[in-house]
DNA sequence: TGAATATCTGGAATCGATTCCACATCGACC
DNA sequence: GGTCGATGTGGAATCGATTCCAGATATTCA
């Protein structure tokens, strides 16, 4: 393997000569720079970054830890972070979790370890053990999709969100109907979502059937069951659903294509996430745009902010945009 | 930051202990072993990976080149290779192309100055350039996708893929079949699997008419086009259309839904890939599971197996299942 | 002409680990 | 009691870069 030595060897220079021409600093002469630069470009020489890092502590790479790169929300999260990032020369250092909240814990430290500049998270959950973990490290961290106190975060307003989509209902006449949600630790898409669907019911002084309320985890298989249950034991049928991600939706209106009942006529649905497939299933799905690669690249601003101690947010907000389909 | 020095100096031993502690090499007393793990335990002291890089030349990570994380192919190949790294103590370094070729370059010389143990290719191209700078590198490369000679390799056999398929539909009694695949620079997907069309319907000395061979991009709504223009400008109808991919296919189907062509009677459609919407389409799409997370985890285990100077193999060529639905 | 400043260069320390080597003990065995 | 192998330990070199500092020239200005 080439390394500085060589270089300085045969340029005929020291190597504290080689290293301000490759760092452009100090001062070189024009005949010496030349050498090294003939010398490099014949070599094909290039410095070993681990060296680098050890002395300058600075290692050019974000640590990512997501759920999975399976569903379209992460990935284009990291679709998004990672054009940011490599404008700066940034590499990502990919962690999945695969939904273990043990992992997030590990890799935390693992990431830590390998001395990353920086760590992003794609987060599910906001248990005060992990968030405590986090304050503790003693590099720059940005939560995605989840809010946390005194931690960096790029977010959407869940919240209103699921207001708006709620009234979007209400607007077309609706006032019985279903949610279809998740599991309320993940606190944008479970809690939040829940809160806005309930405060909009009841800011119309609309009841909500127990029934009516039914949860998934985030695959296809579970929206069905969901609507499933919403559909057999209900003791009022509900005239529209909201499901809190698009996959719920879809799996949703496969029970109901299953059995005959007609969307949007017998039954309204609603998805978030602007999946791809949302405009192909039939009739297509009014959903919600989250821009999530705009996310990936809000988070990577703020994180090399915060790395060259420029100002940054502690919380940034993003828009959403409702995209009305024939679902409703 | 704590470092071996600090922990040789807290439990009163020299570096050298500590570092045969933190390894288990060579001797310890049981005595200076318990000092050591103590003062480690308490100052939540972890070895650092770049230092550690740099003496031993291995750095534990694997740099992955591939087109996009936005459809499943690749997200379930970088899932399986993420699954079985990280078994072994390996980090992905994640370089996304955005389908850029110049890029698939560039990111090949800027993992080699990472110094990544290892890089696997999710290859979409195996132009003689790109082949020609793989052979090059003194890094263990795995390419996943493609073949080539000289090159570790996981693939599919994606030829006789073809050829099944494409028997299938003529076993169900189809002679008139159309095909919608992508760019023959693109060898496994756009120039095998259409040759293992045309080879099986010349097997059967089935005639094919120009237009019922329409080539589209990696989305869907080329899929949508590509259907277009083989049912308005064909001399006569196909009964049955073959996509290289699942999205070329709900492309199609959903433009054949759209002008009320009825599928699977007027018209039968088969796609490739499994991906998870597939099933959830009306009808089903029959399609065929290449089991890409399995890919990935031979891929990582070949290049493990490269890395670690054990006998690896030079080409894997994987199985893959047709998956009968309704569609067709 | 001499002092002050600018330009150039190399030596040596440093980052945080691993690893080779030399040396010190210790018990076992003949 | 001396030799031998096993056990235990620390010193010093090393990996490949950066960076501080001191010294050598060259240039400018009064």
């Amino acid at each position: 393997m080439v390394t500085i030595k060589d270089i300085a060897e045969r340029a005929g220079v020291s190597r504290s000569t080689v290293s301000r021409v490759l760092n452009h600093s100090g001062y070189v002469s024009e005949d010496a720079r030349k050498r090294v630069e003939k010398v490099i470009e014949e070599t094909g020489y290039v410095p070993s970054e681990y060296a680098k890092s050890l002395r300058t502590k600075k290692t050019k790479v974000i640590g990512v830890i997501l759920p999975t790169i399976q569903t379209e929300t992460p990935s284009r999260i990291v679709t998004g972070l990672g054009r940011e990032l490599s404008k700066h020369g940034y590499q990502i250092l990919l962690a999945n979790t695969d939904h273990d909240k043990e992992k997030e814990m590990e890799y935390l430290d693992l990431l830590k370890v390998r001395q990353v500049d920086g760590m992003v998270l794609i987060a599910t959950n906001t248990e005060p053990e992990l968030l405590q973990k986090m304050k503790k490290m003693d590099i720059p961290i940005v939560m995605i999709g989840q809010e946390a106190e005194d931690i960096v975060h790029v977010t959407y307003d869940d919240y209103h969100v699921a207001r708006d989509l709620t009234r979007y209902f209400i607007n077309k006449g609706h006032k019985k109907i279903a949610f279809i949600g998740v599991d309320e630790t993940d606190r944008a898409v479970g809690y939040l979502r829940k809160k806005g669907y309930y405060d909009e019911m009841a800011a119309h002084g609309f009841p909500v059937e127990e029934e009516w309320i039914q949860q998934g985890i985030f695959d296809i298989d579970s929206g069905y069951e969901a609507m499933e249950k919403i559909m057999t034991r209900s003791q009022v049928l509900p005239t529209a659903t909201f499901a809190v991600t698009d996959r719920l939706a879809i799996g949703a209106m496969s029970y109901l294509k299953k059995h005959g009942v007609k969307v949007p006529t017998d039954m309204a649905i609603a998805g978030i996430g602007a999946s791809e497939i949302s405009q192909y299933v039939d009739p297509p799905l009014m959903t919600v745009d989250y821009q999530n690669e705009k996310a990936g690249e809000e988070a990577a601003k703020q994180i090399l902010a915060h790395i060259n101690s420029k100002v940054f947010q502690k919380k940034i907000v993003l828009d959403y945009r409702l995209i009305e389909r024939n679902s409703v």
